[in-house]
DNA sequence: GAAGATAGTTTGTGCCACGTATCACGTCAA
DNA sequence: TTGACGTGATACGTGGCACAAACTATCTTC
């Protein structure tokens, strides 16, 4: 199964060049994507990413000093912080998956439609057992 | 073709927790990978892994300072060096594929044989189209 | 042999991730 | 109600990773 991994490093490669297109890191790019349908706070976007609470400080200060990211103090929880997006970090996030997409759909035009349907199903049957 | 690039993180943490098991990062993991059947320049590692020569020379040497790599001068040109696997990094290389490549026919369990056969099959075809 | 190319290292910068400690606020029980 | 404890977030220190620019030492070429 060696080709999955190699295919892996292969996605991951386009991801990383789409970010540097735009200064982004491939963590950024995840970071973005995850507040374009949500507006959680530090702990809940540490779940998602698969990261330590202490790791999103620094992610998130980072993303608000380009001001794609936005914090402001949980209504409910004095203690709690929202994360969202600003204005400037929703086009990003909007134009880099639209990139994203070309890009992997590029990489897809080998296969032909059957193929790609085949595939992306099977690929979906790896991630939902 | 969101189902790739879920697909590729998901295989990125199986290789994270491959390595952690060890201690290594995945790029750690992919260098011992590349020395196995080789013994490459500083440069060609570079080459290899799409890193900077200045990048490749901390790590080598962190690897070098854990014992699992080594640096020989190149017999041919005094200024190159000879990168290579000790036994203690080999024994780690071998383990630590045979431990990726259980966990990801362990992902892959959940398609019968055929669908694994034409799932690799469409894979390699993304890779060398 | 001198000029320029090449292999590697060094240095400085910045991002990323972790663990630990700390602070502030919430919650729960006595 | 107040004290003890839990929880959300940040601060700090450490270390790996990656890059660019500058540097050293050795080819190579003319």
């Amino acid at each position: 199964m060696d080709a999955l991994v190699q295919l892996s490093f292969q996605v991951q490669r386009i991801l990383a060049a789409v970010g540097a297109e735009h200064d982004l890191s491939i963590i950024q790019i995840r970071l973005l994507g995850i507040l374009r349908d949500r507006q959680p706070g530090m702990l809940e976007v540490g779940q998602h990413l698969g990261l330590d609470k202490s790791s999103i400080t620094g992610l998130v200060s980072r993303a608000e000093k380009r001001g794609l990211v936005q914090r402001t103090p949980s209504p409910h929880d004095g203690r709690g912080v929202l994360v969202a997006l600003t204005p400037a970090g929703r086009r990003l996030a909007e134009q880099g998956e639209m990139q994203i997409t070309r890009r992997i759909t590029e990489l897809t035009k080998v296969l032909n439609a059957t193929q790609r349907k085949e595939f992306t199903q099977l690929a979906s049957v790896l991630l939902n057992p």
